[in-house]
This record gives structure tokens, C-alpha cells and sequence, in this order.
DNA sequence: TCCAGCATGTAACCCGTTACATGATTAG
DNA sequence: CTAATCATGTAACGGGTTACATGCTGGA
């Protein structure tokens, strides 16, 4: 009898997980801590999410855990893949990639800008353009650190991830940059 | 005696829509049809939600609507921005950003994709490789429309905010590319 | 003493998707 | 005759954020 290999679909969220676990067994509060800043351009969840999701993720028998002792007064419980798990992240690795919508606030602003004097729209444009330098330099220093490192040069090192990840966030801002440069010099051409 | 302003903060989707009757007015379904396919990489709406906002942007006061004879059974109704509405799409974008969440399933995808053996990590990259090259032609074309009018060049028309949000497509997408070349190169090495 | 960090969890709420519902006109 | 398009709307549900709750340890 083959086991009833989990009929419901695994969440992003849950996929996020399991990606993460199967580098490494961690705990929610390790989760969430990895998770609930986006700093590293991966993916971001806070800890009510993340735990309601272990949850799930257990109950349908992709993930399992062991309690261990905690400085709190609750104990800890120590998350891993199971084979299962394992093999649901090789099967979505291995599906058609899904369609991504991206609600982008700076989108939404690039379509009004139109409505602000030239000289203003360009002050919105400075502060977009901020934001982004100081994400590419970030960015920029965890590459740094990985490469350094070495094993993100390793395709089957979970650092190899990291890096891939990383990079998209350096060219996403990159590509960023050069659109303010493209808006800021139609604007100047109004201007000047 | 001073109307009383929306205390109530619009939501990102009223934004978007206000943005848009900025331009012109609008009936729900004019906007669902602009806004149900995120083909203009601008922001994407179901017509369930449109309905459910334009009623709220209403009470609060920030468009108001006449009603038109319609082809269906009911009656239409043409949106058109009030005063304060517009009044709150300018104060909005004269506030700082606000920062952004991007859920992307391809970071997910390259979190995980050390798991993969190169040459099938070099097949997903392929697809996600594909899906930017169409949208970038497709881009490409709606700027190339937008550059022919001329109306584009002026950065207080309307089409200058199409034109600023069809160009961050373009750049986000040529980044995509670039970041699939530069994981192509680290998965050959690898592999040859 | 008081605050930060550890370590879970629950509940209320908002935003977005999917699906259900209605009914007229027009093109095939 | 049938399907698509016009043109609204409601309801159920899932994912995500914010806030509430608990209680221990270690440092300022």
C-alpha cells in the first residue's frame, strides 16, 4: 500500500518552507526570524503565518518535528523535511512556472506622475531612486560575502540559492536605476 | 463649514483607480476590461473588487457617478473623479513610498534550485528565460505605439504615465534576462 | 526594575480570487 | 438556437497583516 501522498496543494508559503528546510532543520522562530524581514529577496512571512503553516505542512505529512528544550517557557519544536516533503519541492521544481502578478507601488506612481509639476515628479523620482541604491548595496555585500565563501559557485550547494536569489535582487534594482534615469531625462527634456 | 475630508485612507486599489478616472471618465466594466489582464504592467483588478471600490471611493466622496443607458439590463454608471478626489491622488503622491512586498515565484524557484541536477536547473531557467523574452516583445510593441503618437514625450499627458510604467516593464524584464544569463553561466560551468 | 529576546500560538480584519447570478443584444 | 459580449452585483474562501496573549531568562 502505497501512502496517501498528499492530495492538497502545497501554498507558496508552504513551498517557501520547504525550501528553506530543506537546507537545514529549524525551528518556527528560526523561520520566522529568516523570514519576517525581506532583506535577503526571497520570500517574507510573519510568525502567525509560518506557524499555522508548519501545521499544516505536517499534517499532511511533509514535514515533522522533534521537541527540544527552550529558553521560554514553551518547548521548541525542531522542523525537517521528510521524504515526502522532499519529493513535493523536486515535483513543483519540475511543473510549468506559475504566472506572477506584481502590485508594485512605484508602478502605481510612475502611471499618475503625469498629474505633478515636472520639477516634483522629479523629487518622487529621487526618493524611488534612494530606495533602490540602498538595496543594490546591500545586495551587493551579501554577494560579496557568498562569493567569498566560495560554495555559491557549487550548483548543487544550498549557497548556490542564495546567490541565485540575491543576484535577481541586484538586477531588479539595476534595472530600477536605469529607469529612473530613462523617466528622469524625459522630464528634464520638458524642463530644460 | 469645510466638507469633511476622508478621514478613511483610499487602499492601493482605489489609488489605481483613481488614477485612471484622473485620465478619463470610466464605467466599472471599462475599467475591469483595462485592469482584469496585467498585460499594460500597471496594476490588475478583478471586477468583483472594481465594483466593491468604485461604491466606497463613492461614499467617501472621491468619484461620483451618472447613470448611462447600457446595452445590458441594468443601467451603467460613468465614473468621474470629484475634486477631492483628485485633491487625494496628489497629496498621495506626495508622500513617502511605501515599501514593497514582492512575492515572486521565480525567486522561489531559484531559492530551491540547487536540488535540481544542472541540466534540468538549466531547463527551468529556459521557461523562465521564455516568459520574459514574450512579455518583452510585448512591451516593446506598446512603447514603440506610445513613442509613434508623440503624446508620450510630454510629461503632463496622460500616456507619459503609460509610457513610465510599459518602460519599467521593459527594464524589469531585460534585468530578468540578464540574471538568467548570469545562472546559466554558473550552472555551465558546473555542468561543463 | 524594566526591557529585550526567546518561542509559541489565536483572532480579527483586509485584500484578492473564484464562482454564482441576472438578463439584454448581437453575431454566427 | 447558441454563444459571446455587455454590465452589473454578491458570496465564499484563502492568504497576509496586525494585534492580543503567555511566560521565562539575561542584561542595563
Amino acid at each position: 500500500m502505497a501512502a496517501v501522498e498528499s492530495t492538497k496543494q502545497v501554498s507558496a508559503l508552504g513551498r517557501a518552507l520547504l525550501s528553506v528546510l530543506c537546507r537545514r532543520e529549524a525551528t518556527g522562530y528560526e523561520l520566522s526570524r529568516a523570514m519576517s524581514n525581506s532583506t535577503d529577496y526571497f520570500w517574507t512571512a510573519r510568525h502567525s503565518q509560518i506557524y499555522a503553516e508548519l501545521a499544516r505542512l505536517e499534517t499532511a505529512g511533509l514535514v515533522r518535528h522533534t521537541d527540544i528544550a527552550a529558553a521560554g517557557p514553551r518547548q521548541s519544536k525542531r522542523y525537517a523535511v521528510t521524504a515526502a516533503g522532499r519529493r513535493s519541492v523536486l515535483h513543483w521544481l519540475r511543473t510549468e512556472p506559475e504566472a506572477h502578478v506584481d502590485r508594485d507601488p512605484v508602478i502605481l506612481r510612475a502611471h499618475a506622475l503625469w498629474l505633478l509639476p515636472p520639477d516634483e515628479a522629479l523629487e518622487v523620482l529621487a526618493g524611488i531612486e534612494d530606495a533602490s541604491r540602498e538595496r543594490l548595496t546591500l545586495y551587493r555585500s551579501f554577494e560579496r560575502e557568498l562569493d567569498d565563501d566560495g560554495q555559491a559557485r557549487t550548483a548543487s550547494h544550498p549557497d548556490f540559492g542564495s546567490w541565485a536569489t540575491v543576484r535577481a535582487g541586484i538586477e531588479f534594482h539595476q534595472g530600477r536605476l536605469r529607469w529612473c534615469r530613462d523617466v528622469r531625462r524625459r522630464l528634464q527634456q520638458e524642463d530644460g
